[in-house]
DNA sequence: TAAAAATACTCCATAGGTATTTTAT
DNA sequence: ATAAAATACCTATGGAGTATTTTTA
């Protein structure tokens, strides 16, 4: 049976041309290689060296097998090289699943770091509400979501990347826009509210209702937006007021005032991905956001 | 160490995507290729199959390999199947040499054969005298030529193809053109005879001054020319007289008179190669012309 | 006659077999 | 309960070693 071990032999002997020195630069005796070589040419049916007793020398067949050889097995160490960096995360694709509050900080700081450190990962980016995320795994559409915790689903597995608190955006000109203490809730009972579109992002919009609920209100919607910063951009122009992560502030800054809630509700921002047998890129994306990301997101106390 | 075996084994498994299947498919029996395929992941250092007790499947690695691995084996079949062409002078180039009197009925008859029964090997011809043919043998210029016998050179091996007579070509309204019976040469000792060049074409025209030398006189050469169909040319405008072999007849038939010689002086062609290691391309060749054109080229009866 | 491949033989590593166990469904 | 892979252990083929012969330049 034809095997490696007779195309590696075959090569070293058309390199040296001389049975005794390749048999030497393989580590092992003439007598076993002359006779792989010989078992190498009955077992294509076709002779591959001119041997005398004196000189060894190719054949036209053994000439056109060389340089077939070299490349196979130049395919073949190329093949294990890329296994292992497929093995190591190192090269693949990886669609990555995110809601929009994410853009604004988390999102840019994973990209950056995972593609200095896998740039040969293509990257699909997908932005999507959490429910839609947690949809998109089981049908295989993303590999990891970045999405709103706590998610009620089994086969999902997360790991929290960061909590921050929800604050309050106001107008420039509003009446509480420039006190200094924490404000309360109750405080906005008659504010008109802007959010991120009730069916675009129902949980944004639950979260909202949730909480005016516990502060003893039910909140005065008046507008519905698609994007996050819409909304911001709406709040500045003093339609109303808006309940917000507290990442967001770094954006808008100078037209919107930011203000902490009494009681400090928060918001929980994880990664998240099927369970069951991980692809290494997706295994080493999740290994890096541990590692490189979630320590850099403790800017916030959520006690 | 990774052998073709192991290779075979896990295309086998991946397709089979059960242990027992595959085995069963590889003629063996299901531990021993458990364990084959352990061997190949150890040796990689990647996992191939995510394996429960109950179902097995590719890991993306796998997935990866597996791709690589058929091209690799498809190559390797491809290589032995072009060596083994090549052993069979089905594939490859050959360099032919060949006098020009062999370009009026031996070389199409050769080259008509061959490239039917070899339609893949490119032909590269060479019209050179014998004299340079050898040469050119020697180094490796041409693989075979096709020639004037004899050759006086150990190192040249040969097989005679055909031996034909020498024949006299004569003007329509030459005195001697509408004899029934042979000539002799000395009726020729005062006529005009056009040669091939004496640089170009020694041995012609040492044949004859050989000739008429034995005829008992010395040929009066009014024209050299390059090419023999020149000097049939030149014979039908009424120039002169010239020798030729008897092949030749076939052209310029209505232009001009052939005549036999009373004493049949003959020359000879053969196919020449160098002695020692045939390509087998060259090996076939000459087989097929010993075979199949040699047979054909018996038209002239030399006793 | 000297260098190098082939031959003759010996040995042991390991590919592959058989029997059995484990485990997931 | 069953199907399928893993484990344990055994066998023997053949790859590789040593000693020697053959050959030709």
């Amino acid at each position: 049976m034809l095997e490696l071990r007779h195309l590696k032999y075959f090569v070293t002997v058309a390199e040296e041309l001389h049975f005794g020195k390749a048999a030497a630069r393989l580590n092992m005796a003439q007598p076993p290689l002359s006779s792989q070589i010989r078992q190498l040419e009955e077992e294509i049916g076709v002779p591959l060296f001119h041997r005398t007793k004196r000189k060894v020398e190719l054949t036209k067949e053994g000439q056109v097998f060389l340089e077939k050889v070299y490349l196979i097995l130049k395919n073949l160490e190329d093949a294990i090289e890329t296994v292992r960096m497929v093995n190591r995360g190192e090269i693949g694709e990886i669609a990555i699943g995110f809601i929009s509050s994410a853009s604004y900080d988390i999102l840019p700081a994973i990209i950056q770091h995972y593609r200095k450190n896998y740039p040969n990962i293509h990257i699909d980016l997908q932005q999507l509400t959490t429910e839609e995320q947690v949809k998109a795994l089981h049908e295989g559409r993303i590999d990891v979501g970045i999405l709103c915790h706590p998610i009620e689903n089994d086969n999902v597995l997360f790991e929290v990347i960061r909590q921050e608190p929800m604050v309050i955006a106001l107008p420039k000109d509003h009446p509480l826009a420039h006190e200094t203490s924490s404000i309360n809730l109750n405080d906005l009972s008659n504010d008109p509210f802007i959010v991120t579109g009730r069916k675009a992002n129902q949980r944004h919009y639950d979260t909202l209702i949730k909480l005016c609920y516990q502060a003893g209100f039910s909140p005065k919607v008046v507008q519905e937006t698609k994007e996050l910063s819409t909304v911001l951009s709406l709040v500045s122009s003093g339609m109303g007021v808006a309940l917000v992560p507290a990442s967001i502030q770094s954006i808008f800054k100078n037209k919107v005032i930011y203000r902490n809630i009494r009681n400090h509700p928060y918001t929980t921002t994880a990664l998240a991905w099927k369970s069951g047998n991980l692809s290494p890129t997706v295994r080493a994306f999740i290994e890096l956001v541990k590692k490189s990301i979630i320590p850099l997101m403790n800017q916030y106390d959520c006690e």
